[in-house]
RNA sequence: GCUCCCGUAGUGUAGCGGCCAAUCAUGAAGCCCUCUCGAGGCUUCGACUCGGGUUCAAAUCCCGACGGGAGCACCA
């Protein structure tokens, strides 16, 4: 079995992408076939440099690894001569019709006259003038079939003339092949034996099937799966470009983004990213995931190997008038082996406003990992005194920092659409202190703020910021 | 408008004619456990779009309706 994942170099992966390219590579894997990365870069106005290579970084965080790789810019010559073979066979035609009557025939079933006129040998001629000069702005289409019904048969185009510097080939060519001819070209001569793609391609087959049977090439077994669309959060660049532009989000790696990028950045593992992906399985039905499930898959992951720390959102003062003075090695996980940090203590303490709130005067709580301390006066800062070590059954646990903390905001990404439209409150922030431990990990890591949730650590030039990953 | 695809609990999914008073996950509720509101354990709730037909037997096959999605590009 031999598959492939075919991206056009024109942007950052997303979970849609992530979805096509572990179903392929997968299943490549599963029956110890092999597994092509194909650039299907035949529209130089799209394909952009940078992204063959961020998008073979976004392919490896994601864990899927190629046999084998390259671009479909690579076999322009091959493809030049069997669209000629094509021509001579009078199975394409060169069209010189504008754009609107090429359309207007195919919606009334009609060809026109070229259909006729420019294949064989008249047609080579121009085809060769085609290729000799981006002045013959003229297609090559396909001679199918003008009365049927699957509209995608009424003699698509197969050729055309795009004069935009291609970031690999340059000014070489000027004559590109469409995707119905390069996708079904390209899927039979690299050996492909099961090419997946997306259901919406579904009536191309037609088109697929007759372009290789005309060539006398091997057909591969096309199949369809539904595209993977998460609830609020759109993978099209038509919607998220001009939120970019706006100012509105960051960039393609925002948190709030189903960008490989960006669900990288909030703290999605590509673990989760994968299993979430086997677990939709690939059917035709086409459905609109929640993203509690990425996140319900993502914390299984997380849960057992971060590390844990203590993060006070709103933090109020809490002074413990006969504290003792301790150093604490608080364990980092319930997972000794995770080690430990040392946290000295005075007398002076933050906790959350929210803890706060609940609590009355003569309260006893504890400060997790520490000690237990009854509420003695409560106003804008709160004094409580020392109630022993010993755990008491039934009291709030609650995290805290000493006076050793570092402020942190936290961003917590929402949906980034509600239906249509922009969702304007999609980001909101939690500002807070978290202890000084956390400036020791390397930027990036993924930590678990007990009773807050888990959290990304970027260090940035303005200093730590966290991004909230989920519960 | 025309053509094609799809339709199982709130969400995702298994099921491919009898093993289905329908699987698993997620979610919600409750209990247990735990120095977290997380994780883990247990329990409960919750679905075959509708109407016909074929069959001894239908979630599964056929037809129709309804609902959803896609295509009708010189984009992939």
């Amino acid at each position: 079995m031999v598959t492939r994942f075919p991206p056009e170099p024109n942007g950052y992966l997303h979970i849609g992408h992530a979805k096509a390219a572990i179903i392929d590579s997968e299943y490549a894997r599963l029956y110890d076939g092999k597994f092509i990365l194909r650039f299907d870069d035949t529209n130089p106005e799209n394909a952009l440099l940078e992204f063959y290579d961020a998008q073979k970084e976004d392919l490896h965080w994601l864990g899927v690894e190629w046999d084998s790789e390259y671009h479909t810019s690579d076999n322009l010559q091959t493809h030049y001569k069997l669209a000629e073979q094509l021509i001579r066979q009078k199975d394409a035609y060169v069209c010189k019709c504008a754009s609107e009557i090429i359309r207007e025939g195919r919606f009334h079933g009609k060809p026109c006259a070229c259909q006729e006129q420019y294949t064989g040998t008249t047609g080579l001629d121009l085809w060769k003038q085609m290729l000799a000069s981006p002045e013959n702005p003229w297609i090559l289409r396909l001679h199918g079939e003008m009365n049927s019904e699957n509209t995608a048969m009424r003699d698509p185009t197969l050729f055309r003339v795009i004069t935009a510097k291609h970031p690999l080939t340059n000014e070489k060519y000027h004559v590109w092949p469409t995707y119905d001819f390069a996708g079904a070209v390209e899927d039979s001569i690299s050996g492909v034996t099961h090419p997946f793609r997306t259901k919406e391609y579904e009536l191309r087959d037609e088109v697929y099937f007759k372009i290789l049977s005309l060539l006398h090439l091997r057909t591969p077994h096309l199949m369809e799966f539904s595209r993977l669309s998460i609830d609020g959060m759109p993978v099209s660049k038509r919607k998220i470009k001009p939120l970019i532009e706006q100012g509105l989000v960051l960039g393609f790696d925002d948190v709030r983004l189903p960008t490989l990028r960006g669900l990288k950045r909030r703290g999605i593992v590509p673990e989760a990213i994968k299993q979430f992906v086997l677990q939709q399985g690939f059917s035709k039905v086409e459905s609109i995931v929640d993203f509690s499930l990425v996140e319900s898959v993502n914390r299984k992951y997380l849960d057992p190997k971060v590390k844990r720390y203590y993060y006070v959102p709103d933090p109020v003062q809490l002074t413990v008038t006969d504290a003792p003075k301790k150093t604490m090695n608080i364990p980092l996980h319930p997972d000794a082996t995770m080690g430990d940090r040392t946290i000295h203590t005075s007398s002076v303490f933050f906790i959350p406003k929210d803890d706060v709130q609940k609590m009355n005067i003569g309260d006893v709580f504890r400060l997790k990992g520490l000690y237990n301390v009854k509420i003695t006066k409560k106003n804008e800062t709160i004094q409580g005194s020392y109630q022993g070590e010993s755990l008491i059954a039934e009291t709030a646990k609650i995290q805290w920092t000493t006076q050793e903390f570092i402020p942190l905001k936290i961003l917590v990404p929402g949906l980034i659409f509600t239906g249509e439209n922009f969702n304007p409150e999609s980001l909101k922030e939690l500002q807070g202190y978290a202890e000084k431990a956390i400036t020791d990990l390397p930027s990036g890591e993924i930590v678990q703020f007990e009773r807050v949730g888990f959290v990304r650590l970027e260090k940035q030039p303005s200093g730590w910021v966290g991004f909230f990953a989920h519960k």
